[in-house]
DNA sequence: CGTTAGGTTGAGCAATATCAAATTCGGTGG
DNA sequence: CCACCGAATTTGATATTGCTCAACCTAACG
């Protein structure tokens, strides 16, 4: 199936969270024990949690996608940010939180349970380096959160669907699941135009205009970056910059599990 | 001056803190530090931290308005937030942090510095209730910038002006800056398109509209909601929901045991 | 094979942008 | 008090982007 992926839970969550800050293998002790944690399967459509709902329990995404969502009358939804794997769901800083927006399922979704991440996020002198890459995430997080304003504020249709697909693809090779540019792609067109404030049929010609132009490859469930130059010029992004320190050591902590160092190249698309 | 306000700094603080969390005599102690420490003033359009720049040392807004900004080609901007008295500038979760914007100055501005804070957020067993606040003042932020999300991705000029009127009265009036609904408004229609991702000319004649319908009074830099009823018909505004306790005692200051006998009955699985 | 969800295309339209020219307003100096 | 200045607001005319509606096409799947 095109959401399936090959990464074990844990494998996910190490390769992106050693990517934010260096682990201890302590750390990734921790991160290990969600391997052995429940899962729970939910069909499209599907509502992990409602807004104004309690969150109970932190969980992430094994294999499908999700988002974050808000509803409007008239029908009318916008989705404020893509769930991926390894993203997660329900972990909120502060106890008893309420969720500020709704989660649903964009296809058929696994997630696993992890209790410990609240916790660790708390315990910050035991595992230093997961509490540290937990505020990272959150501020990359946040930082996305923040882009995505100004494109559905100041972007054009062209600029929203380059800019949003860069930043995609960043997510998802830090985990592992984009291969030099080329990844599974399994969201509707309706669902991108609720991503990026357009209408179902905007999108659609937006993304012609885009494979007319050679910048991207759209098909059977992949997307393929062809021209990423053209889509940073047209969509502007800029790779979230989080902490000083990263910028001094910006190869990353050396590690056995940066995939995205060993990407083989292979020909985009099916 | 338009822009200045009664309160001092620390009565701002402990007005809105004490509303997200109840502060002990102690927790007022911290906040109280802060009236003494240096002030800073700014002008108009000079730009307080820039994106991606360290941010060092903590600050809360005593007068005037400020944003945080996103800059694009073309001489375009966006503002993802404005930020009022009270408000913090340069407050982050982790250490070491990098702006994710830029933060200018939109009015004649005047902050005090706060390192207190930052330290009290971490030493969260010493002082508890303040820990809580500043993770619900948190949680509203972001809380804004999903509405500010769905404003922009959704919502009709009409819709986003009527609810992000409201948003911003909903946090003046939290720090004691508005009167029943009328309020000092020191932004031109220039900075108001930036924030609502309009063009001036547009604003400006959405303004006039809503003035003919009777919904709101807008003159010499002061802001009067004549109709809340029909502003949150139009734009949806829903006041953000942050933690359950909330929900069981909004009017007094609730026993910090409530929380957990409370809550609601049920929530969707996760 | 028929059904269906998703994708594509065309025509007309509505919302909003752009451009350009007043006009008003809040100071400021005489 | 008056005259003036620049910034902000307002207005009109026109252009453009993106939306709506409706039809049609295609591929996946039972």
């Amino acid at each position: 199936m095109a959401y399936s992926n090959p990464l074990s839970p844990t494998d996910l969550l190490v390769t992106r969270f050693n990517k934010l800050g260096p682990l201890s293998e302590q750390e990734r002790g921790v991160l290990r024990l969600i391997e052995g944690r429940p899962k729970h399967t939910y069909r499209p459509d599907s509502r992990l949690l409602r807004e104004s709902a309690e969150m109970r329990g932190s969980h992430f995404i094994v294999t499908g996608w999700a988002a974050h969502v808000r509803e409007l009358s008239n029908d009318r939804r916008q989705i404020t940010s893509v769930l991926v794997p390894g993203d997660p769901i329900g972990l909120a800083l502060q106890p008893q939180p309420l969720s500020p927006t709704s989660v649903v399922a964009l296809t058929p979704l696994r997630t696993v349970e992890a209790p410990e991440i609240p916790l660790a996020w708390r315990d910050r002198d035991r595992v230093p380096g997961l509490s540290r890459a937990l505020d990272l995430a959150a501020a990359e997080q946040e930082c996305f959160l923040l882009s995505h304003i100004a494109r559905l504020g100041r972007q054009t249709a062209h600029e929203r669907v380059a800019s949003w697909i860069l930043e995609l693809e960043y997510r998802l090779s830090s985990r592992g699941l984009s291969n030099s540019g080329a990844f599974a792609f399994p969201l509707t067109q309706e669902i991108l135009a609720d991503v990026l404030g357009l209408s179902v049929v905007h999108v659609n010609r937006t993304l012609q205009q885009m494979r007319r132009d050679g910048h991207i490859e759209l098909a059977r469930g992949r997307l393929a970056i062809l021209n990423r130059e053209a889509l940073r010029a047209a969509g502007e992004f800029k790779a979230p910059l989080l902490s000083s320190w990263r910028l001094a050591s910006s190869e990353g902590p050396p590690s056995e599990l940066t995939a995205s160092h060993q990407r083989t190249l292979r020909s985009p698309g099916v």
